[in-house]
This record gives C-alpha cells, structure tokens and sequence, in this order.
RNA sequence: GCGGACGUGGCGGAACUGGUAGACGCUGCAGACUUAAAAUCUGUUUCCCGUAAGGGAGUGCGGGUUCGAUUCCCGCCGUCCGCACCA
C-alpha cells in the first residue's frame, strides 16, 4: 500500500539538506559553463505575495534545470530595502525604518526558505545596509569624477505641508497624497545622472537583445524618443529683451511654406519678457501653468493661444510675416520650447488654425488633391509629395525634408539635428531612507566629493519623524562637517539616492562583493550578463533603462568589459484573482461571499453581491491569497505545480482554490507512481517512446519557459506510466520521471530519488539523456480527406511512400462510401501526415 | 490620438514551417469502491440533428489566397497594456 507524501516532513528535512550543504552556493572559480539567472529582488513589505511565488518559482526551475544539464548556476536573492514605506511606517508605527526593514526582511527570507528555493543565500544583500550603500557610494563618486554626475535647478512636486518631495503619482489632483495639501511647484538644486549621454547607445543597443521581449524594446525606444529634424532660428520683427531670433524646432522641415503661426510655451523666456508688459499676458501664462497635467486634463484641454502682436519672418520669404502665440500646447521641455504651426498637415495646429482662424494651406498632395486651400477640420499627416512650395514643389517628403536642411545649413540660419525625449536622470529625494549622497557642500570649494576611505557616509540612527521635512536635514550634528579639501566647516549634503540608483548594479554586486570594492572585476565578468532576468512588465522603462545606462557608465569608465546587463529578459504575468462587491461599493473577499442559485451574496447578512473582473490581488480589491497557510496546507511542491501550470508564464494565472487542489492531487499521484513502482521485466516500446519523448520535450520548455507545456508533457507521460503494465520499461520510465519533475517539485524529488537507493541529491543529478532514434514515431497516423474535411484515418508505418498512401486511402470504406464510385479529380499526398482527395 | 498585444469549449489553455482543432488541467455529469464520507479509480464533457451508425457546423465578425487556414492577406468589432499636446 502506497504511503502518501507528507510535505510537511519533507519540505523542511530537505530544505536543511540543502542548506547544510551549501547545494546552491555559485562557484565563481568552476570549470563549468556558467549561468546566472535572476528574479528582481523583492522590495520587503513585510510578506511574499503570490507574484513573489509565481516570479520566484520561475527562475527556481529554470536555476535547477541549469544545473542538472551541467553548469554552475548564480542564483542570487536579497532586498531593495531602500524606500518610502519604511518612512511611512515609521511615521505611522513609531519604528525605526532599519528596524522595521530589517524585521521584515527576516519574515519574507523565512517564506521564501519554506518555497525549497535553489538560492545561493551566502550571496544575500540588502541595499539599506552601509555595505552595500557605502560600495554604492564609492561608484557615485566614480561617476562624479567621470563628469557623468551633475547639479542643476529642477521643479519637483514640493509638499508644503509634509515639507517633503513627492514623485508624480503621489500628487493626486494637485494635492498631496498623504497631507491633503496643494502641492507646489518649486525649483531644487537637484543631483542628475547623465543618461542622455548614453542615449544614442541605449537605443541601438536594444538591437543586439534579442532575448528580450519586443514590446518591452519598443516600450524603452519610445522613451527614449529620438527625432531626427530641424533645428532653426525666425527672425523677430522686433527685439524682444535683446534677441532678434526666435529659435524652433521641428522634424518636418518640409512643410515650412505651409507655416501660417509660431508659438511658444507658456514658461519660455520670450512669452515672460510679453508677459513683463501685459497683464493679460500675464493672466494667460498663469492660467497655461496653473493647468492640470495628468493625461485626462491634458486630453480635454482646448487648444488656447495668446497673440503677442510680435511677428517673425519667413525664412525663405522675409516680407511673409506669422504670428507669434503663446499656447498652451507647446511644452518647454522639448526640443527649444518654440515650434511653427503647420495646420494642414498636424492635427494640433489644425485645431488651433480653426479657432483662431489662421490661414490653413496644403503642401504635401494627398493623391491627387493638390488645392493650396485646404478644406475640412482633419490635418493629413500622411504620405504624399510637395505642393505650392516653390523648390519643393514634386518631392517626397524625406526628399524635401533633406531639402530644407541643405538650404538652412547653406544659408546659415539653421541646422540638422536630432532631438530626444529622454532626460537625465534626477537621483535626488529629499528623504532619509535611502543611501546618503556622498557630498560635502563648501563655501570654498563648491560640492567636494567624500574621499572613499571615508567611505560609507552612514545614515544617523539618532533620528525623529515627529516632525515633516527631511530628517537628515534637521539632524543637530550629522550634516556639520569639514571640507575635505580646505579643512574649513562645510556641509554634508542631506539629499539620499533614488532607489532605482540602489537596483542599478545590485545584480553585479550578487556575482563579486569584496569587502574594499564594489565589485571585482574578473569575478563579475565571469557571471554578467545575467543569462536570463525575470520580472515584472512594470519595470519594462525605469529600472531596466537605469540598469542598462549604469552598466555602460562602468564600461565607459574601464571598470566592466560588459554593456548589457541582461542577455535574456522574461516579464511574467500576474498573479490574479476574482472580485466581489457588494452593493455599497465596497469589496468583499472570495471566502465572504457564496452562491445562491444563479446570484452571489454575501455570506454575513446575505446581501447581494456583484462578481467583478479577476483582476490582479491587491489588498484594497480584497482579493489576496496570502502564500503561508496555503504552504501549510499544500506543501511548496504543489503550491510551485499550480504556479507553473496552465497558464503561459507571460500572461496573468487566475488563483483558484481547484487549481491549488489539482496540483496537490498530481504531487500526490506522482508520489504513488514512485512509491508503488515494481519491477518488471520486458519492454515497453511505446512508453519507452513517450519517456524520451518527455525528457526531450520538458527539456525543450523548460529552455523555453514554456513551463505550462513542461507540465502538460509530464501529465501525458504520467498518465501513461499508469495505464502501462509492469515492466523493465515502466520501472525505468518512473525512476527517469524523478528527475524529470526535480525542478518543478523538488522536496519529492529528493524524496523518490532517496527512495530509489540514488547518490548524493537529485539537485546534483543529471538532466537524464534522451535517446534521439525514440524520439521519432515508426508508425504515424494519416488523415485522409475528401475537400479537406477528415473522413477516415490510416495508421501507417512511418516514411511510407506517395503511392502507396494513395491507394490505401482510395481502398478504404469509409472513402469509398463517400466518393461513391465519383472519380478524383486530383489527389494531395503529404507523406507522413494526410492525403487529402479533391473530388 | 499614437504604438503594441490578444480574441480557440462552461473555464485556464494546446496545436511543429499552411496539413487530423480542442493535447493537458479545472469544472460538471454518470458510475465503481465505502455503512457513510473523504481519498482514489473508471467513463463522459465544443455545439446541433440522430436510439445508433453517421451527418452537419465550428478557432471574434465579413471577405480573399489555397487541394487544405486557428496559422497567410484585406476590412471591421471587441478586450487589455504602454505612451500621451514630444512639434
């Protein structure tokens, strides 16, 4: 009588197996090829979600697998523990941020031990830990002295009340989330990252990932925002204080004769200098900036102008003179804050010609409409070639496009350029949790950086919340010290490093930590690139772009020969869950509710429930599952099987309580194939098949994380395992399977391969061979056809030859029948797969 | 608005390069074992007609290419995601 398998003795006996033994420890001396994969590292909240467990799960197979086909796999795991909520906690709970951190780090370290992860634990890292940040510090320094640190003036979202920075999506309707308060513009001295300088690279780098998703590519080419075009000075009618040009730029120079305005942005200098002489200007820029910017006030938003009374003249023409406009639509911070209006051909401009009934003149035909007036309300932004533009007149637009640009730069009043919507990277926050900017502020010198064997600049631990503001900055002693320079008193700078900084290089830090360096270079350049990087879709920008510029930052410094840091990148889907509410608008959570009949109600007082979407588990949505009690229940091995089964790793896996079960009913039914295995005698040709078919094909979706269809493959071999009668072939198939569902469920794994008298640890096993002449079938099945509908089937041997497929179809009964007795007109023979008759 | 992805049974999904649509799992239904339940096992589960043999329809909708289309092409519809007045 088969035992059942008892998760609750195995997951821990083996989990301390391995620990024990350091199982997963990455050498960074082996002989053997290497493999670094990587999950992003978990911000520590406080508990392992169930995203956690489906991400984690992942990269555990595919670590696993890595070893089993023979190389020496890093498989890293700690915390970007820098962050907000840690001040938020601290406010809220009277805690230490480090303390509060710390203590979370300890309980979601223990979830993710009881998941049986192949984590190299003695590579642990925590960002808020001075030795991570003080290394962190040193590569800021490096950078700083590479000239790639910088300072300028920058508007952030200031909260007056919190007397704090707050980051756009913390700025609901203009107030601060957390105070209420009217949130600010203000301007900040503020530390920036030159990315920019990387742009050109970052962007044609994407060229070279083919392990990446595209949309993820494309996500960060948009960003990145390249436009090629043509940047040129209008002549002012008058001088407006001391400029007698007006620079714009535009990246379709080849409708410049059908310019009927410029306009400029409310902030740009020449729109302040109108408003210096006019109220009403000056009411107009107020209101441009006291506008909404989030994307459904930016929709509404009516095109609105100001006509300054200025004109320019027209570069090829300068007696033609447009109107200059303040308007509301053009931004500062792209390109040179001034653009020309081109209403025929840009909707935008469309819009703002009809309303301030501008001249609307066609220059590029759309087919053969070629019309200088121009009807209608809808711009043409399409193809077509150059009309009632003088030398133009008859090009393609990039003919004219190149056109424009020769004259301008012949002429001298504008040049070719290229314009990028990706800005440096702002890395100041006013806050305390997070790693202190090694600066020092003196009258004298101006920002000195720390010199590194001061190195780290450590966070105070004396410090308060009961007052807003930045703690850092009112600390009675930490920000007073020397210039490192003239020895005089200077200032420490109180501006800690976005987070993103902290995430930036962690995964280089996991593959080299010597004590006196970041990193040491040959031992990270065994590892990098990570082979294969696995995460969220919500870091598809910022954290990867970041990451991609920081690994060339060190390369352009000589202290990495590596430019990408992730080879390979996989974004998961999400793990998800229905929703009910009830009718007050409130959300109940799935176990509050029940069917009754056809309707949901609500378990507590019975009321009506709508069923909502399966929407992603947030607590506000009250459709979380936490991780813990499940394990408790299941056991890891069957919570991993449900996460990797079904749904395709990309896409979001609806959490349900069958699911779970299901996969505890398979880790249980595998447990009794091994358990209650015999031995046999004699073959079994056709399970020996479908076992190295199995072992070709688990391998192959595994490779290809293509984890649903791995499962799907163990399933079928499963299934026949059990319907097989006892033989040579079935016992070997059972052991073989041992192997096969290691990476998946491991603790059983370990379990049956114990069981089966084996060496040493599955963990430590090969990835079985497969036997290339059983991979193929000796005998197929033909589909026969009639007008391509299946009528009959052949089993056949395999590599039969045309004619002979041909007259055993036509010899069937079930053709026959059909044909009666009718003469094919034509006959399709595809070996190996189908005749198909056209009758 | 721009860009992208997706659309297959009651549900999650599978299907190689254009070649038997629905693998595998979940759910449901019927049955076996059991005093009973749990657990387990067997059968069945795309829809329609038919007792059956069998036939017909079918991969969002409409067309096209092809001996043959879930797969390729054109046009719609829907859902989701990203960006968003970027000149």
């Amino acid at each position: 009588m088969a035992s059942r398998f008892n998760p609750k003795a195995a997951d821990a006996r083996w989990q301390k197996t391995w620990d024990d033994a350091q199982t997963f420890a990455a050498d960074n001396a082996a002989a053997k090829p290497k493999s670094y994969v990587l999950e992003m590292f978990p911000y520590p909240s406080g508990r392992i979600h169930m995203g956690h467990v489906r991400n984690y799960t992942m990269g555990d197979v595919l670590a696993r697998f890595k070893r089993m086909t023979g190389h020496e796999v890093l498989h890293p795991m700690g915390w970007d523990a820098f962050g907000m909520p840690a001040e938020n906690a601290a406010m809220e709970k009277k805690v230490h941020p480090g303390e509060w951190t710390r203590a979370n780090i300890a309980a979601m370290r223990d979830q993710l031990k009881r998941l049986g992860f192949a984590l190299d634990w003695s590579r642990e890292l925590a960002t808020c830990e001075p030795d991570y940040y003080g290394q962190e510090q040193a590569l800021f320094l490096d950078l700083f002295e590479a000239g790639l640190v910088y300072r300028k003036e920058s508007a952030v979202n200031w909260d007056p009340v919190d007397m704090t920075v707050l980051a756009n999506e913390q700025v609901i309707d203009g107030k601060g989330w957390r105070s209420g308060a009217t949130v600010e513009r203000r301007k900040l001295s503020q530390w920036f990252l030159k990315i920019t300088d990387f742009a050109e690279d970052l962007l044609s780098g994407l060229g070279e990932l083919d392990q990446w998703p595209d949309k993820v590519k494309l996500m960060q080419e948009n960003w990145i925002g390249k436009s090629r075009g043509l940047r040129f000075r209008f002549k002012l009618s008058q001088p407006v204080t001391g400029q007698t040009n007006l620079q714009v730029f535009t990246t379709r120079p080849d409708t410049i004769f059908g310019a009927s305005f410029v306009a400029v942005a409310a902030d740009h200098p020449l729109a302040a200098a109108v408003a210096e002489n006019s109220a009403e200007a000056q009411r107009f820029v107020a209101q441009c900036q006291s506008g909404g910017t989030s994307a459904a006030d930016i929709e509404s938003a009516e095109k609105l102008g100001f006509d300054t009374g200025l004109t320019v003249a027209h570069p090829f023409q300068p007696e033609w003179e447009l109107p200059v406009y303040i308007a509301n639509f053009v931004l500062m911070d792209y390109g040179t804050g001034a653009i020309f209006g081109v209403p025929a051909h840009d909707q935008r401009d469309m819009d703002f010609a009809r309303k301030y009934d501008l001249p609307v003149r066609r220059v590029v035909a759309d087919g053969d409409d070629s019309e200088a007036e121009f009807a209608g309300d809808e711009a043409w932004s399409g193809e077509g070639t150059l009309v009632n533009s003088r030398f133009l007149d008859g090009m393609t637009i990039e003919a004219a496009k190149a056109a424009v640009i020769e004259r301008a730069e012949e002429e001298g009043w504008g040049e070719g350029t290229t314009e990028w919507r990706l800005r440096d990277w702002g890395v100041s926050r006013q806050r305390y949790w997070g790693t202190p900017i090694p600066i020092i502020h003196c009258e004298e010198c101006g920002p000195v950086g720390v010199p590194k064997d001061q190195l780290p600049v450590v966070l105070p631990e004396d410090i308060d919340f009961e007052t807003p503001g930045n703690p850092l900055d009112r600390h009675p002693t930490w920000k007073h010290v020397d210039c490192p320079q003239c020895g005089e008193p200077a200032r420490r700078e109180t501006d800690t490093l976005d987070t993103f900084v902290d995430s930036s290089w962690y995964f280089i830090r996991f593959a080299s930590q010597p004590d006196d360096a970041p990193f040491d270079r040959a031992e990270a350049e065994a590892w990098l690139p990570v082979g294969q990087y696995i995460g969220g879709v919500e870091h598809a920008i910022l954290h990867l772009l970041y990451a991609r510029f920081w690994t060339r930052a060190l390369n352009r410094m000589g202290m990495l020969d590596v430019k990408e840091p992730f080879a390979g990148l996989f974004t998961q889907g999400m793990v998800t869950h229905e929703t009910y509410q009830a009718g007050d608008g409130s959300w109940l959570s799935p176990g509050e509710v029940t069917k009754d009949g056809e309707d949901w109600v609500a378990i507590e007082g019975g009321e009506p429930v709508t069923p909502g979407r399966v929407e992603k588990m947030s607590k506000s949505k009250k459709n979380t599952v936490d991780p813990d009690p499940i394990i408790d229940q299941y056991g890891a091995d069957a919570v991993r099987w449900f996460m990797l089964s079904d749904s395709p790793p990309e896409r979001d896996l609806p959490w349900s309580e069958a699911g779970i079960e299901g996969a505890w009913r398979f880790v249980q039914r595998l447990w009794r194939l091994i358990d209650g295995n015999q031995p046999g005698e004699g073959e079994d040709k056709a399970l020996d098949r479908k076992l190295h078919q199995t072992i070709a094909g688990v391998a192959e979706d595994i490779e290809d994380l293509s984890f649903n269809k791995a499962v799907a493959k163990i399933h079928e071999l499963a299934n026949a395992i059990e319907k097989a009668d006892a033989s040579a072939s079935r016992d070997a198939a059972v052991r073989i399977l041992v192997r096969l569902v290691a990476p998946m469920a491991p603790h059983l794994a370990e379990e049956g391969w114990a069981q089966f008298g084996e060496q040493g640890l599955v963990a430590d096993a090969q990835w079985p061979e497969a036997d290339p002449a059983l991979l193929v079938e000796d005998e197929v099945t033909i589909a026969v056809q009639i007008n391509g509908k299946l009528r009959d089937t052949l089993s056949v041997a395999k590599g039969a030859g045309k004619a002979d497929l041909e007259s055993l179809a036509l010899a069937s009964d079930k053709i026959m029948r059909q044909l009666d007795g009718a003469e094919p007109k034509k006959i399709i023979v595809v070996p190996d797969r189908l005749v198909n008759i056209v009758a």
